[in-house]
DNA sequence: ACAAAAGTGTTTGGAGTACACCCATGA
DNA sequence: TCATGGGTGTACTCCAAACACTTTTGT
C-alpha cells in the first residue's frame, strides 16, 4: 500500500454539492486565496482534488466530501468529464496549483460529479482542508470561478434537473428528514424552474409510494401547522 | 504546434459507435492479435485513443472516428468516464498497449463517448489504423473484449437508450436519409425493447414535426412499396 | 378579528393503448 | 391467386392542467 497517498497527477474530481435551504438552490464552494506581486486576490472554487495513485474516480468524490464536510454517505453521480487543453491556462490557476500541490501541473482532465446534502447536515465548513459555504445559484453570475468551475457548476445544474425529472425520489437527498408537502413542493419548483399547482401537486406526490405521511405536525410556526412527511427509500 | 502529435498517456478516449442494419443494433469494434509465448490471440476492443498533448476531449472521439472510418460529421455524445485502477491491468493488454504505443502505461482513465452512424455510409473498414466490423449487440456476450471495454459498452447503450427516449430525433443518426415507417418503428422497438403497435406508432410520428413524408415509395421489394420518409432537422 | 398558510375535488383535453380489416405489389 | 407487408380509425383509460373556497392557528 505505498502507494496509497501519492496523487495521479493528471485527472481530478470535482463535485458540485447542491443544497436546499427551503427557498433557493445552493452550491457548496471553497474559499480560495492566491497572493500574487504582493497582492492577494480572493474567489471560490469547487471541492475538489487530484485522484490519488490507486483510487477509483468514485471513491475519489467521497473522499473529497468526507475529507471537507466530515459527512458520510452522499449522494454522489458522475456527470461529465472537462478536458479543454486549456482549462488549466490561467496564471492565477497554474500558480495556485503548485503552490497548494507542490507539484509541477500539466494539463488536468477533471472528472465532474453532483452531490446531493441535506442542508440541516452538521457540515463542518472550517475543516482542516479548506473554509468552505454555500452560494446562491442564483448569485452565480457574480461569483469569482477558478478554472473552468462555472461551466461545471452550470452543467451540473442541468444534469441533476435532468435527472430528478425521471427520478423524483432525488428530491429526498435534499430535504430535511421530516419535510412539509409545500417544502417538497417549493424544492420541486425551484429545480425544475416551475410553479405547481397546490392541488394538482399534492395529487402526483400521492401518488408516489415512497412519500409517507406521518402523524405528527410542524412545530413552531405563526399559522396552521402544516404535516410532516418522511422519506421511504424501500419504496422507491 | 511542436506537441500537436504527442500523447498525453494517462487519459484516453473510448467510442462505442452503434450502427442499425434494418433488424439489429450493431456496434463497431476493432480486431485486435496479440503475440504471446508463440502464441497468437485475437479479440476484440472498442475504437479508441489516448489523447493528444494538446487536443480537447470531444475532438480527441471526432479523430479517432475519423481515422478509423474515413467519415467526418459523426453524430458524438461523451456519457462517462471509467477510472478503476484496475481497469489496465490485464497482462495482456498492457503487453498490447506497451507495443503499440512504444510508451510505458500507468493507469489510463478512459472517457467513453457514444457514437451514431447510418449503417449506409461507406466506412472503411481496413483503415490504415486497423481492422474494424460490426459486432451485433446481441452477440456481445460471446465476444472477447479488451480491457473493461464490455461494460463500457452496456453503458454506453444503456446510455443512448435513455437518450433517445427524450430525444426520439436520434432515431435519424442511424437511419438511411430516406427510410420507411417501419424502419423507423423496427430501429425505435429494438432501442426500446419493445414492439410497437403500427397504428399507434404511425399517430405518434404523425406529432413529430421533424419527419417529413415524400412523394416518394420504396423501390424493389417482393410486395407493396412503403413511403419513404425524411428527417428534417431544422424541425427538431 | 385578522393574517398566513394548510388542505381539499371537479372538469377538461391530450396522449397512450388495445384492437382488425382491406390494399397494393410481385412472384 | 397467393404471399407479403403497407396502410388506416375508434373507443377507452389515464394523466396533466386549470381553477376557488374553507380551515386552522398564532398574534
Amino acid at each position: 500500500m505505498s502507494s496509497e497517498n501519492i496523487y495521479y497527477p493528471h485527472v481530478s474530481v470535482d463535485c458540485v454539492v447542491f443544497g436546499f435551504d427551503g427557498e433557493n438552490l445552493k452550491v457548496l464552494l471553497i474559499e480560495r486565496s492566491i497572493s500574487e506581486n504582493n497582492a492577494s486576490y480572493n474567489d471560490k472554487k469547487l471541492p475538489g482534488s487530484l485522484i490519488l495513485e490507486n483510487e477509483d474516480l468514485d471513491d475519489a468524490a467521497s473522499r473529497i466530501l468526507t475529507e471537507l464536510t466530515g459527512l458520510k454517505n452522499i449522494y454522489l453521480s458522475q456527470y461529465r468529464s472537462f478536458g479543454n487543453p486549456d482549462r488549466v491556462k490561467n496564471p492565477r490557476d497554474i500558480l495556485w496549483l503548485e503552490k497548494t500541490l507542490q507539484l509541477k501541473i500539466g494539463r488536468i482532465v477533471t472528472v465532474a460529479y453532483v452531490a446531493l446534502i441535506k442542508i440541516d447536515r452538521k457540515i463542518q465548513f472550517n475543516s482542516p482542508i479548506a473554509k468552505s459555504n454555500w452560494s446562491d445559484i442564483k448569485e452565480l453570475k457574480k461569483i469569482n470561478l477558478a478554472f473552468d468551475h462555472k461551466d461545471v457548476i452550470l452543467e451540473g445544474l442541468q444534469y441533476i434537473r435532468h435527472r430528478v425529472s425521471f427520478e423524483p425520489h432525488l428530491f429526498f437527498e435534499l430535504l430535511p428528514r421530516k419535510f412539509t408537502m409545500s417544502q417538497l413542493r417549493i424544492l420541486h419548483d425551484v429545480i425544475n424552474q416551475t410553479k405547481s399547482d397546490v392541488r394538482n401537486f399534492q395529487k402526483k406526490v400521492a401518488q408516489w409510494p415512497w412519500v409517507v405521511a406521518l402523524d405528527e405536525l410542524e412545530k413552531d410556526v405563526p399559522h396552521r401547522a402544516a404535516r410532516l412527511y418522511k422519506f421511504d427509500r424501500k419504496k422507491t
